[in-house]
DNA sequence: CAAGATTCCTGGTGGC
DNA sequence: TGCCACCAGGAATCTT
C-alpha cells in the first residue's frame, strides 16, 4: 500500500501514540508468517522491554526499544492501528499489548508486509537495509548524484527511481507523478535523462513527496494512518490513475502502459 | 551482471 | 444481478 508518504505519517502517528514510551507486555501472534515466517522466538524476547522511539528508514519502521529493535514493512496492505477491546478484525496477524492498556495491530490482508526485530547497534548491516539509496528528501539525494547513479543505465527513469538501491521510497505512484512533473517520459532510458531533466526530477520527487507528507499521505483502496483517518493527496494525483482522462496542462487525454511490470501513466505532450 | 519476469496473497472492481 | 478474470501502492528471487 504505502510509499514513502505514508510510512512516514504511520511514524508519525505511531510515535505520538508511544510518546510515554510504554512497555511491550505481551506479543501476540495470529499466524505464524507474512511473507516470510516471522522470528517468533527472537521477537519475544522484546517482551517487558520499553519502546524508546519509532524511526523510518525507506519504507520500513523501525521501533526501538532498550533491548533491541521492531523492523516492520507494511509491504502493500499493512496497516499499524490502536485496537480497542472487541476490536479485532480479519486479517489482524499481530497484536502488540502495551503497559499503558493499549494494543496495537498490524493488520495486512495481502500479507507482503514485514515483521522481524533488527540490531539496532548494527542497523547498517542489517540484509534488509544494507543496499538501500539515499532517502530523498536528504541533501544527499541531488542531481549530481542521480546523474552519475543513472549514467549507462539501459532501464527506463521509471523503472529506475523505483529502484530501491538507487533512491528510497519512490513507489509506483509517486514515481508517475514526479516524472509528469518533470516533463520527462518514464520509458525514457535512464542513461539518457539530461543533466537539466535530473535536476528536475531530483526536486519534484522531492516536492511531490513532501506534499504527500503534509497532506496526510494518499488514501487508495483502505490506507489509513494509525489515528484511522484518510490521506487526501489521492485527490492531486495529475496522471496516477487517470488513463484517458484530460491532462492537467494539456487536455491531452492521459496515457497508460506497463513498464517494469507496473502500470505507468504520463502525457505524450507534455513529458519528452 | 543487468534487466526482465515471476512470485508471494487476498480483495475489490470492471466487463460481460 | 452474478460471476470471474484481472489488477493492485512492494520487493525478493528466478530466468534470460
Amino acid at each position: 500500500m504505502p510509499e514513502l508518504p505514508e510510512v512516514e505519517i504511520v511514524k508519525r502517528g505511531l510515535s505520538e501514540i508511544l510518546v510515554d514510551q510504554p512497555k511491550i507486555v505481551r506479543i501476540e501472534f495470529m499466524r505464524k508468517d507474512l511473507r516470510d515466517p516471522m522470528p517468533m522466538a527472537r521477537l519475544k524476547k522484546l517482551e517487558g522491554a520499553q519502546i524508546l522511539t519509532v524511526h523510518r528508514r525507506a519504507k520500513y519502521l523501525i521501533i526501538e526499544t532498550d533491548r533491541g529493535g521492531i523492523l516492520s514493512h507494511l509491504g502493500m496492505t499493512g496497516t499499524w492501528r490502536v485496537a480497542g477491546k472487541g476490536e479485532e478484525r480479519d486479517h489482524d496477524h499481530i497484536y502488540l499489548h502495551l503497559s499503558n492498556g493499549l494494543r496495537l495491530a498490524y493488520r495486512d490482508p495481502r500479507r507482503f508486509g514485514i515483521f522481524e526485530d533488527i540490531d539496532l547497534e548494527h542497523q547498517e548491516k542489517n540484509k534488509r537495509l544494507s543496499a538501500l539509496g539515499p532517502e530523498p528528501l536528504d541533501d544527499d539525494f541531488n542531481a549530481g548524484y542521480l546523474k552519475n547513479k543513472l549514467s549507462e543505465k539501459q532501464t527506463s527513469i521509471k523503472v529506475a527511481i523505483m529502484n530501491q538501491e538507487v533512491v528510497v521510497g519512490v513507489g509506483n505512484i509517486y514515481a508517475s507523478e514526479a516524472l509528469f512533473r518533470s516533463g520527462i517520459r518514464p520509458d525514457k532510458k535512464a542513461g539518457r535523462v539530461s543533466k537539466t531533466q535530473v535536476q528536475l526530477l531530483v526536486q519534484e520527487i522531492k516536492r511531490v513527496l513532501t506534499l504527500a507528507i503534509e497532506a496526510g499521505g494518499s488514501s487508495i483502496s483502505d490506507f489509513k494512518n494509525s489515528s484511522g483517518q484518510s490521506g487526501y493527496f489521492q485527490n492531486n494525483f495529475q496522471v496516477y490513475d487517470r488513463k484517458g482522462e484530460p491532462c492537467v496542462v494539456c487536455a491531452t487525454p492521459i496515457r497508460s502502459s506497463v513498464l517494469g511490470g507496473r502500470s505507468t501513466f504520463w502525457c505524450r505532450k507534455c513529458q519528452s
